[in-house]
DNA sequence: ATATAACCTGACCAAATGGTCAAATATTTT
DNA sequence: AAAATATTTGACCATTTGGTCAGGTTATAT
């Protein structure tokens, strides 16, 4: 038992290998999605994420190899995130609910997660090279679930016929990943200051209420 | 004039300097706006641009001197096309045919120029090093006016209350630069087929639909 | 304690990059 | 026609790039 302790305050001085590799590669990963999202895949350097994450270039590669799967490894990590938030959609049966809900959730990501959102844009925005198969496979499916929900909403007399079920739901992704993507215009048209945090909850507000009100649910 | 007859067919051969400068800019114009729409200043490079023109890079210097020269040239070009659907906005009085046909520009021009919306986007995105000028000038100025139409509608009743006006014209612009930005996104969730114009025109007029009764009107 | 395995990193490399330049060609002016 | 001006481009260059690797340090298992 005494030697337990020592070992344990031992522990408290030097890292255990586990904990090393957790650690570093979080550090690396936070650094990669800063860079990537402003400069993109092609655009961003290994030196630049190393520079940022405070840790010499090798160390990058030791730990991811390749610019390119640090790269996709971000990308992954942001998709944990986003999934998450899709799931509220279909967690409500009424579309006042399930809308305020996602529109909220995605709000939210787009506060606490600009970087991720920002990468992800950059990766479509180039023809979503390395997402191809996310997209077409898992996305599509969450989509056209999604798809459904909203037809019998209409079928039902919920909400109005808003034609295609696509054109809302881009409309809301759209819409709420601006304050992510576009926070940069966002602030220079907000007087050059960024949004308060009180402010972000009444946009978060407005943009569930603009939602709401244009499949004709009155909020 | 029998001399000045050889002259015009010499010139249906041999191109002028005028002519021969005014379209070589154009093609690297162009080239660059694709080029620079998928990988951004950073990860485009000067021979991507030249292959893309099919002339040599050398050439490409020597109209625009510097990548970043012509990268600017490329964002002044675009912003042209914009400042001129923007107009659209204040040239009418009822909020229903201002947003409608500001919407339709927008859409439009989606639908035309979506190399030049991808680079503005990324441009945004990278935290606007090049446009920060324009944005905080010409492009607030315009803003303050909308708004301020947008508020005097508000005032006299024609539209809902939706607090920030600026909340509106993000979704706006949003909404319809995501069928420029996401293009490829939107195409893989269309079962793999790019949007045809027919289809593409219904869902100009969902958006329309959709933006117009979110603020409370009935399309 | 010592062997083994994991971590760390400066030095290095081939390839790619933005950009220059001189020499060749084409057009315009005189 | 010849001088002046503009266009064209292959060869070249210094710098940056993603990535490797040997040899060192640190933690862990025996």
């Amino acid at each position: 038992m005494g030697n337990k302790k020592v070992l344990v305050q031992a522990r408290g001085i030097t890292r255990s290998k586990e904990r090393i590799r957790e650690e570093n590669e979080l550090i690396i990963l936070i650094a990669a999605e800063k860079v990537f999202a402003k400069h993109g895949l092609k655009g961003s350097t290994t030196k630049q994420i190393a520079d940022m994450a405070k840790l010499p270039k090798s160390n990058i590669h030791y730990y991811f190899h390749t610019k390119l799967n640090l790269y996709r490894c971000v990308l992954e990590s942001i998709l944990v995130d986003w999934m998450r938030a899709a799931d509220t959609f279909n967690k409500f049966d009424e579309p006042r609910e399930a809308l305020k809900y996602y529109v909220g959730a995605k709000m939210n990501l787009s506060r606490t997660r600009p970087f991720g959102s920002k990468e992800w844009a950059n990766e479509i925005i180039s023809g979503a090279p390395e997402m191809e198969e996310v997209l077409s496979s898992r996305l599509k499916q969450w989509v056209d679930t999604c798809v459904s929900s909203i037809n019998r909403w209409v079928e039902l007399k919920k909400i109005v016929n808003v034609g295609d079920a696509h054109t809302l739901l881009y409309m809301i992704w759209a819409t709420t990943q601006h304050y992510a993507d576009f926070d940069y215009q966002v602030m220079i048209l907000n007087n050059g200051k960024k949004l308060t945090d009180s402010e972000f909850e009444e946009k978060k507000q407005q943009v569930i209420d603009l939602v709401l009100r244009s499949v004709g649910l009155n909020p």
